[in-house]
DNA sequence: AGATGATTAAAACAGTAGTTTGACACGGGA
DNA sequence: TCCCGTGTCAAACTACTGTTTTAATCATCT
């Protein structure tokens, strides 16, 4: 069950099924996602989930991870960008990325978009995520608002400046079939992305200069 | 077929149907929340669905129109406010009444919760909100930023903006499970509440003066 | 070649979903 | 009193779900 995996094949099947996976739970959610639809998009047989996956629960978190590491390598948290750097330029590189990670058309978007379905339908896949992805990655963007805001404004005024910066984001990772319906834009092009990351940018700075007196 | 109902006991069954609805939509989602569940907390026969609603689909358009209509009672769109208000105020109140109509602990924060599994897994429903709910809303929002920003930025800029306000009503909506993870809360008094809601309101005002000029 | 263990395939299983059916209760008009 | 439409109820129906079973296939090693 899944110890070595020497043959070629398996790791095809396995493979071919983590990715038709990540479609239909995309595409569906985990309850609503089928394990027959997902074999047939991966043409495999039924009970190759089973084998490879011991059941349904387990091969969504093998998806969710296997989401992650795509997303992750293709936006790192600071690509190229050292500790020292100016805040100013430390908070554009951590929106960029983050918003590349959830606007952009392809497989690396995916992972944001099984993370926004599990906010609003936690499963027990959401507190691992919360510990490995998201208090991190709140940790850092806490640090770099700090450094903004200077020591005027209290921990709480700085916490809730990093949650309006985050609900930015969380707007284009949500809002994406309300926007299709209002403006008829569903899908972004690169430039577009960068000129929403830099308003986002510009638009939180001016606000925790504002805040800061 | 629902015509009339002269029978007071119909309209008990059917306001109890569309109660435990609303509680069961909100926690598990349309596809996952099932019509026998629905009836065992209405303390209803299965049928009764079938019979005063015709399907689940039409159950759940129902379910919509009754939590939206409880949510705008108790907070409604400008409370108390004239259009020649200072835009100031005009924008300090629409986000206190969003913030409190997502937010507030009660049966009022239920639409709120429905339109955000409607954003994440979009059924039918979607298109009758974006037009009756979120399109007007949108449009309020931008008339009151373009005031406030002048004749300066341009179009985009001013719709950038409106997107970074609802962004930031939308963590509230979205982050509460994480919250509850992050920081172990979970629920929100109301002087939280507005003081959330002033938040917003400061950090988009700087914001938007910011990019002014 | 034959044995071995990992992998795949078809079929069946058990549980649950939404929906339908047909019988029954009840209140008011002819 | 009889009838009829409205509303309720228990039970069944059909379809589909995740999972398991059993047999067949394949590559690899002796």
């Amino acid at each position: 069950m899944a110890i070595g995996g020497r043959n070629y094949t398996t790791q095809g099947t396995k493979e071919r099924i983590l990715e038709a996976a990540g479609e239909v739970f995309v595409a569906h959610g985990f309850q609503s996602a089928t394990v027959r639809e997902i074999c047939r998009k991966a043409g495999v047989n039924i009970a190759a989930v089973n084998y490879h996956f011991r059941n349904k629960e387990n091969l969504y978190l093998a998806t969710l991870r296997y989401c992650r590491e795509i997303s992750f390598k293709k936006y790192p948290v600071y690509p190229d960008m050292r500790e020292s750097e100016q805040p100013e330029e430390r908070l554009r590189s951590f929106v960029h990325s983050f918003v590349f990670r959830v606007l952009e058309e392809g497989k690396a978007s995916r992972f944001a978009k099984l993370v926004a379905k599990e906010y609003v339908q936690p499963s027990k896949a959401l507190d691992v995520l919360v510990k490995e992805t998201m208090r991190p990655a709140f940790t850092r963007l806490f640090a770099i608002v700090r450094q903004l805001a200077g020591k005027g404004p209290d921990d709480e005024t700085v916490r809730y400046c990093c949650m309006s910066i985050v609900g930015q984001f969380l707007f284009f990772l949500y809002a994406r079939p309300v926007l299709k319906r209002l403006f008829g834009k569903a899908s972004f092009k690169a430039e577009e992305i960068a000129a929403i990351a830099e308003h986002i940018t510009l638009f939180s700075l001016h606000a925790i200069r504002g805040l800061k007196g």
